[in-house]
RNA sequence: AGCCGGGCUUAU
């Protein structure tokens, strides 16, 4: 029976609803009774793919087959309620399993504040959090990059801010997402200059951001305009072995075109492939358009047949 | 063996 749910859940973390059905089909013609565990996983695929209803309808299934959902099962199903705007459902769904005597636990009421916040009910959200604090259920630190990112969605920055601090006061470690959340919210309010004294402020506490808050504030830069901070911070990017993506490189080079910078917009191809990443044919599109611009062709067939040595533009 | 959180809306 493990082995086959091991199966069928990896089956269904990547939507693969066919195949795991197929072992589940299997496994009960060899006489393996399904256990709770491996119903959690068929109803957990199901909710990743979108179909709801069908889980909700294996819930009960898995009930009249005398299998007794726990809170993973319940939790699974709200989660996937949630997801789609179905908090309402979820929260009774919860009331019920709790009518059956199962203890939540945090993870249930992150996906309810996951979906009110999804739904813009911020107010209901933060009631929860009143309503839970009264429990015996902790907030993670998940439960809090929820709450940081809902706020900043719509557009709470200083509550999120606030909430921020008091985590820290708690002595919570900020992972990579609760920060990313974070300054993800002042790089929407377009302040780069807020977004980058955060990402400063996070650093001063020797806590390391990851490729995607570098991302978000060299964007933010970049956006406002602000060449040489974006340049700063993609050095060190680079230094800080965040290997940024050929996505990222591109654009920078193209702003740096942009900017009438193409000198150095081809330093940065070269700088590239030294940092073992590979242009695309975007990247040589973005700098041979410019090339083209500048009357520059012998430059341009030049890159054009580096480019093809490497074996792009094969057509 | 099973449940929850972050970026990319126009880089060519």
């Amino acid at each position: 029976v493990v082995t086959y749910t091991a199966l069928i859940s990896g089956f269904c973390k990547r939507g693969k609803m066919t195949q795991a059905f197929e072992i589940l089909e299997k496994m009960q013609r060899h006489g393996c009774n399904p256990s709770v565990m491996t119903y959690t996983s068929i109803i957990n695929g199901l909710c990743l793919v979108g179909k709801v209803e069908q889980a909700l309808g294996w819930l009960k299934k898995m009930h009249d087959k005398g299998c007794s959902p726990d809170i993973y099962s319940f939790s699974v199903v709200m989660d996937g309620l949630c997801k789609v705007g179905r908090t309402d459902e979820a929260n009774e769904l919860l009331t019920e399993a709790l009518g059956r005597g199962l203890r939540p636990t945090i993870v249930s009421y992150n996906s309810l504040f996951y979906g009110y916040f999804k739904e813009g009910r911020t107010k209901k959200a933060l009631s929860l959090l009143d309503e839970i604090s009264h429990k015996d259920v902790e907030p993670t630190i998940i439960t809090y990059t929820i709450l940081v990112h809902g706020l900043v969605k719509w557009r709470r920055i200083q509550e999120a801010l606030r909430l921020h601090d008091e985590i820290t006061d708690k002595g919570y470690v900020l992972d990579h997402p609760t920060m990313s959340a974070l300054v993800h919210g002042l790089c929407r309010k377009g302040n780069s200059k807020d977004a980058s004294r955060l990402f400063r402020k996070i650093q001063d506490m020797d806590q390391v951001h990851d490729h995607h808050t570098y991302y978000m504030v060299i964007r933010a830069h970049l956006l406002a305009g602000e060449m040489q901070e974006a340049l700063t911070l993609f050095t060190e990017m680079v230094r800080n072995n965040c290997n940024p993506k050929t996505r990222i490189y591109n654009e920078v080079i193209y702003k740096l075109c942009v900017n009438g910078r193409i000198e150095n917009a081809i330093n940065m191809l070269n700088f590239m492939m030294e940092n073992g990443r590979k242009p695309n044919v975007t990247s040589y599109n973005i700098l041979l358009e410019q090339l083209y611009k500048e009357g520059r062709m012998d430059t341009a067939r030049q890159l054009c047949a580096a480019a093809m040595k490497r074996g792009l533009f094969s057509d």
